[in-house]
RNA sequence: GUGGCCAUAGUUCAGUUGGUUAGAACGCCAGGUUGUGGCCCUGGAGGUCGUGGGUUCAAAUCCCACUGGUCACCCCA
């Protein structure tokens, strides 16, 4: 039996209509803060991702999945959403069409790593990018758009960490500052943080391991060595979220797992969550635009993933709307078969949901099936009703009948 | 990539120290009610016990390998 690939899974039609509602959801909340929506392919080149990513994060450098078409190109399934975003910025000069550029993404991603609860190799994520502007009421419009998304939803147990990572004037030199406070512990750290030293050295910081953590505890944050003009925006966003009424934690430990991100970065995470506990991250990213061949372009944004929502949404218990057909169209006897089949059809292109019975079952039988696709109403035709032009409309969900005209169908059902 | 746990009807699971024909619940189908669903009752269909090998007179049960799932590490949505 065919199986689908690891890490991949079926949206069954039992599910499908909690997926349309989420993203109906998503949609509206965007529309209120005036992103469009962007569609760009799912696969690029795979350079795109190791530029834009960094070739030493995770991501590239073990996640990817890449292959070479048929013409010997290197093509990635793209495996985040905002690298995508910026090249189609660029190509079809996005900022010559407004100064300021607000977009949002909902679909699949791919990274190929060990699944597990709330990680797919093919999973979903949405998302928003604001090109073109420096300004801390951005950031803030992105965070407070995130955080809006889940309190529409009605989440309670999740919790916002910023951070200030710096630009390209202060974070080396806060780099260089850490890299020699660890370099006094090194032979003490765990093996990947002794690695990431060089490369990575404020991830060590964020390690998970508690002897890292003991080690590191006291050691300088990058909070505290900014510039003036990181300092000062980072102390804009937070003031701004306050006023805003969106609580939040600094952790000056916070760093994000793509090397794109300049100034604030931010996630959203949820102990109602395993141990994958990120709802959402992003940040700013004033470098990105110019080092994938476009003007400089100071830019925010960030990224969710839709089946870590679902989770929480499930376990809450979240109602959502199921549909059902408005119409049961029963047959009493065969020869009610064919009115029936013309009668659906005419509601049906009148905008009546209306469902009748394919397998020429029972009276019994049908009527179980209007019970279980959760038809609003049901209506039994035979003889008698076809010579008489009457019929007993069924509400099913209060049980009453009542007598009504075939004719006045459409009009009961308004 | 590394590790733990798991694999028996469509689904969730039971299956004793290895022993005849592998069970339950739910779901599905039909009937009870020959023109009315939900509750109830009766009956029915449905399984190469993940795959391959080994031990044994005998394997769903014990052993090995593989595959798949799941959870965790790493990291991230």
């Amino acid at each position: 039996m065919y199986k689908s690939i690891k890490g991949t899974k079926d949206i069954l039609p039992a599910e499908s209509a909690r997926w349309q509602f989420v993203e109906r959801t998503l949609r509206d909340i965007f529309h209120r803060y005036n992103y469009k929506e962007i569609r760009t392919p799912i696969f690029e080149q795979t350079s795109l991702f190791a530029r834009s990513i960094g070739e030493l994060t995770d991501i590239v450098g073990k996640e990817m999945y890449s292959f070479t078409d048929r013409s010997e190109e290197s093509i990635t399934l793209r495996p985040e959403g905002t690298a995508s975003v910026i090249r189609s910025f660029i190509q079809n000069n996005l900022d010559q069409i407004q100064p300021l550029t607000k977009v949002f993404y909902i679909g699949p991603m791919f990274r190929q790593e060990r699944p597990q609860a709330g990680r797919l190799r093919q999973f979903h994520q949405f998302g928003a990018e604001a090109a073109g502007s420096p300004t801390a009421e951005t950031d803030v419009e992105i965070i407070s758009l995130a955080v809006e998304i889940y309190r529409k939803f009605g989440l309670k147990n999740f919790q916002l960490k910023i951070n200030s990572v710096g630009d390209e004037d202060c974070r080396p030199r806060y780099k260089e500052l850490l890299k020699k406070e660890l370099l006094k512990v090194a032979d003490k750290l765990s093996p990947e943080s002794q690695k990431r030293i060089e490369q990575n050295p404020m991830r060590v910081l964020d390690s998970k391991d508690e002897r890292d953590k003991e080690l590191t505890a006291g050691m300088p944050l990058i909070t505290e060595y900014l510039n003036e003009e990181c300092s000062v925006h980072f102390e804009r966003v937070k003031a701004l979220l306050s006023t805003c009424n969106i609580p939040f934690v600094v952790d000056g430990k916070l760093v994000r797992g793509l090397d794109y991100y300049t100034k604030t970065a931010f996630e959203i995470t949820s102990t109602a969550l395993g141990s994958q506990d990120a709802l959402a991250g992003g940040g700013r990213y004033d470098l990105l635009v110019k080092e994938l061949g476009g003007k400089p372009t100071p830019s925010v944004g960030f990224a969710a993933g839709i089946e870590r929502l679902m989770m929480i949404l499930e376990n809450n218990h979240f109602e959502f709307p199921e549909p059902a057909p408005a119409l049961f169209l029963a047959a009493a006897d065969d020869d009610s078969r064919e009115w029936i089949f013309k009668r659906a059809n005419e509601l049906r292109s009148q905008g009546i949901a209306v469902e009748i019975d394919l397998l020429a079952r029972s009276l019994k039988a049908q009527m179980k099936e209007a019970d279980r696709q959760n038809a609003e109403f049901s209506v039994v035709i035979g003889k008698t009703e076809l010579q008489n032009g009457t019929a007993q409309l069924k509400n099913l969900r209060n049980h009453s009948q009542k007598q009504i005209l075939l004719s006045d169908l459409e009009k009961e059902l308004q």
